[in-house]
RNA sequence: GCCGCUGUAGCUCAGUGGUAGAGCGCACCCUUGGUAAGGGUGAGGUCGUGGGUUCAAAUCCCACUAGCGGCUCCA
């Protein structure tokens, strides 16, 4: 006797369980045709389901379709039904791989793994055996095929198998990854706290031929490892299966041993729990035993017709659970709308964004380049690129120095001994640039015969006095005596700065501090060297060198929330004025399963307290990240998604409890003691490098009048107005705008054209007319009608108030 | 770092074994033109680097290098 809620807030009540189609019915025949799932809500939040989810009891529903209407009364595809779209969409597309690559001549096919929907669309991870391809090639004989497909239309049809048959019909079926998929969707393994006994008891048999059986216990008859699966062997794969299921309810070494009293226990609770309560469920693309199918927990569109379009984006590879030494798979990304129309709109808007890629932008713009012979992920300022740089840099540098910064320079380098102290080194060697080693020494350990592994641990190693000074600080061993070396025996080098924290610490430690001066906010433009691996580099966001807009705030405990909030409101000031609105917060915490993490755990508390509050006073939608935060206390990022949708940390802020000790940190307090400060890292910007491209991408080139590399330029009808232009030219220079004169023997179209491409936010246009009246005609930028005719010392002011205060072009944001 | 794709003039790209191409840009000349490309002439390339196959390689093969996409990583 179901009674449901709709939307609306009506109420409708059924004898009988009823399906949500049933009810799409009832409230009326176009609702029924136009819907595509629903979302039930029986108290436990929201879930998309089937539309031919058999509903029993009282819950709330909503049927979905493909279009939802907003406030205004415009029509967009609604998400929900775009992700069941895709969802289906993915099983079709995956059939339609499988019909058109075949199999190799050993009878083997594309083995499915891993098919989810994404924001964007959807991808299918597939193993690819031996003898067997996909290629770009092939996209059109695969979106034929899924045409097909979509034109039967098939309904997507749910059934479900208690898990121990749906498991051995996996394993039978010789796909790991499904069989895997399955474990996980029952819980094994990540989530221990679902099911994972109830499932231990389950048998299944293997085919002949492979010798292993399954018992009802499950115990001891199983010989394959769960990391040595062959790719077909249904007995192995059965066996796998039943080592993960041993590992998932918990069994421990000791409890293997069944004439142990663990292992009775342990069998008992299996058996307790095991009421068959988990189940697998598949999705028939048509008839169950008849059609293809997948495990899938779904839910699915009704049907194949209900799709819509697909089109298959691109090939990547991926390895099975991101394990590079696991089974590499083929990324097959696609993606699907209701109306071909949408799609376009999606390919189109993908195109334009392409066109705002800050690679290629930097590039037609001239705002950095990369050399070869430079070195990978090491940017080149040109002088267009440096004159943003700067000005972002003076904006920075503006705000520090009213929030009582005061500003330091510290060298590229420093002495292993500074990050030995500090902790990075060799802890995060493998990000770092090789340490510079004084050629002498280098020179005196390999006539010494000198190993190489010898010499690294020589370079590691950490002197007995260091090592002494930090363990007492710590009040624990963080340096482990293995690594404590005599001084003779140490090699001294130096390293490119990884960051700048220690140099500043050495700042600080350098005068006595009181409680008074406090807090100490040492600012730097200062630029690291990190080793990222070279598939990670990428333009100007992820490269091996880069200008930090760092601080570092020495303050007390009691001064973290304010200083935090300081942060924040620069970061905020910063955004506003660049108009940058997308972005996300997210707030790094403790993992409270974790013991990595230094610091008392009430200064935890309170840190982390602080910076919730601070996120939430930002009013901009924040995430907790539990687990996130860094080892030497909690932070909060924000961050920002690039043209292609990859996200990107840009300004950060951190407490760290650890570096007042490391380095021996202290202020007297009004006790006349000694206290350990506290240390806030924070860089609004994140780095100049990653900044600046994500800029580029955020005006697509076209930069307010205050950062623009030109902020504009004098274009002369002909050769007789140069000489007025000149004129106009020196005026606008000697109020310190960046400017210049298009001379060229063009026509001004041709002028325009040029400069327009370019970006140049104002354009003055002069001629014999102008010249008359001292005057110039602006055009603007971006806007179709231009300014008209402006005397030239009142465009001048106009021009100067604009980048003074930092505005948009013509106060209009883009 | 791993997998795949790509590398030809300053830029964007054609060129699938037989004499290196186009458009834009650049230089010069003509044109003196009022809001997104006026016309002409010319210069410019050891086809990413190194090997190999071949009578002959931009083209086929191998290695390296760099870029792109993805994976993994990001104190």
């Amino acid at each position: 006797m179901p009674r449901i809620t709709l939307p609306d807030g009506s109420v409708k009540s059924f004898d009988a369980p009823v399906t949500a189609r049933q009810v799409a019915e009832a409230i009326g025949p176009r609702l029924a045709l136009a819907a595509v799932g629903c979302k039930i809500n029986s108290g436990g939040g929201a879930e998309l389901r089937d539309l031919s989810t058999l509903i029993s009891s009282d819950c709330t529903l909503s049927i979905i379709t493909e279009t939802r209407r907003d406030a205004q009364g415009n029509t967009s595809p609604d998400p929900d039904a775009l992700f069941l779209s895709r969802h289906s969409a993915a099983h079709v597309m995956a059939e339609a791989i499988q019909d058109v690559v075949g199999a190799n001549e050993k009878g083997e096919r594309v083995q499915l793994a891993y098919g989810p929907p994404t924001d964007t669309g959807f991808f299918y991870d597939m193993f690819v055996p031996a003898g067997l391809k996909i290629s770009s090639d092939d996209f059109a004989r695969i979106e034929k095929r899924i045409a097909e497909i979509i034109k039967e239309d098939r309904p997507f049809t749910r059934y479900e198998m208690p898990a121990k048959e749906g498991l051995p019909k996996l394993a039978r079926e010789g796909n790991k990854y499904k069989a895997d998929n399955a474990l996980r969707a029952i819980g094994c393994k990540g989530l221990p706290t679902q099911l994972p006994a109830g499932i231990k008891a389950i048998a299944f048999e293997i085919p002949s031929g492979s010798g292993t059986v399954v018992s009802g216990s499950g115990r001891g008859t199983s010989g394959g490892s769960g990391t040595g699966i062959g790719g077909s062997d249904s007995g192995r794969i059965a066996a796998a299966i039943q080592a993960a299921l041993d590992e998932a309810c918990g069994c421990t070494e000791k409890c293997k041993d069944e004439s142990s009293a663990e292992c009775k226990k342990c069998r008992e609770d299996c058996a307790a729990q095991h009421a068959g309560a988990a189940v697998l469920s598949f999705y028939a693309t048509g008839t169950p035993g008849k059609n293809w199918e997948d495990l899938c927990r779904g839910p699915h569109v009704p049907s194949t017709a209900r799709i819509g379009v697909v089109k298959i984006m691109s090939l990547a590879s991926a390895y099975w659970h991101g394990d590079e030494n696991s089974d590499r798979l083929i990324r097959v990304y696609g993606t699907s709308f209701f109306k071909q129309k949408d799609l376009d709109e999606h390919l189109n808007r993908l195109e334009e964004a392409r066109k705002r890629d800050h690679r290629a932008i930097g590039k037609t713009l001239r705002l950095f380049h990369i050399d070869e012979d430079v070195g990978q992920g090491l940017i080149l300022w040109t002088p267009k690129g440096s004159v943003i740089r700067k000005e972002l840099q003076a904006f920075i540098a503006a705000e520090l120095k009213k929030q009582g910064y005061t500003e330091v320079f510290t060298p590229h380098i420093g002495r292993l001994e500074l990050y030995k102290t500090s902790g990075h080194f060799p802890y995060y060697k493998d990000s770092q640039f090789a340490p510079i080693v004084e050629r002498n020494a280098l020179e005196e350990l390999c006539s010494s015969g000198c190993s190489c592994a010898e010499m690294l641990n020589r370079v590691e190693g950490v002197s007995e006095r260091l090592a002494r000074g930090l363990n007492e600080r710590a009040g624990k061993e963080i340096i482990s005596k293995d690594r404590i070396l005599p001084d003779e025996q140490l090699v001294e080098g130096f390293m490119l700065k990884p960051m700048n924290c220690p140099h500043h610490a050495k700042i600080f430690g350098s005068a006595p501090h009181s409680y008074r001066d406090m807090p100490v906010r040492l600012a730097e433009f200062g630029t690291v060297y990190r080793w990222e691996q070279s598939g990670e580099l990428n333009g100007m966001t992820r490269v091996r060198g880069f200008t930090q807009d760092d601080a570092h705030l020495f303050c007390t405990e009691d001064q973290i929330p304010a200083e935090i909030q300081g942060c924040l409101s620069l970061v905020k000031t910063i955004f506003n004025v660049l108009g940058m609105k997308d972005y996300r917060v997210r707030v790094g915490l403790r993992d409270p399963d974790s013991s990595k993490y230094t610091g008392s755990s009430e200064s935890w508390d309170k840190a982390e307290k602080s910076c919730i509050e601070a996120a939430a006073s930002l009013g901009v939608s924040f995430s907790k990240e539990p687990g996130e935060a860094a080892f030497y206390g909690p932070k909060i990022d924000f961050v920002v998604k690039d043209v292609i949708g990859r996200e990107w940390q840009l300004g950060t802020v951190q407490v760290d409890y650890q570096m007042g000790f490391r380095f021996d940190l202290s202020y007297i307090g009004p006790d006349n003691r000694p206290h350990r400060p506290v240390v806030i890292h924070r860089a609004p910007f994140g780095s100049m490098e990653r900044f600046c491209g994500v800029l580029i991408e955020h005006f697509a080139g076209a930069f307010p009048t205050w950062l623009s590399p030109e902020q504009c330029r004098v274009l002369p009808i002909s050769d007789k107005s140069n000489d007025y232009g000149h004129k106009v030219l020196a005026a606008l220079r000697a109020a310190g705008v960046r400017c210049s004169i298009d001379d060229a023997n063009e026509r001004v179209q041709a002028k325009i054209k040029v400069a327009a491409d370019e970006k140049i936010p104002y354009l003055l246009i002069v001629g014999p007319r102008d010249a008359e009246t001292n005057s110039v005609s602006v055009r603007v930028r971006g806007i179709e009608k231009d300014l008209g005719t402006l005397p030239l010392a009142k465009f001048v002011e106009m021009l100067k108030n604009e980048i003074a205060e930092r505005k948009a072009v013509l106060g209009v944001m883009p």
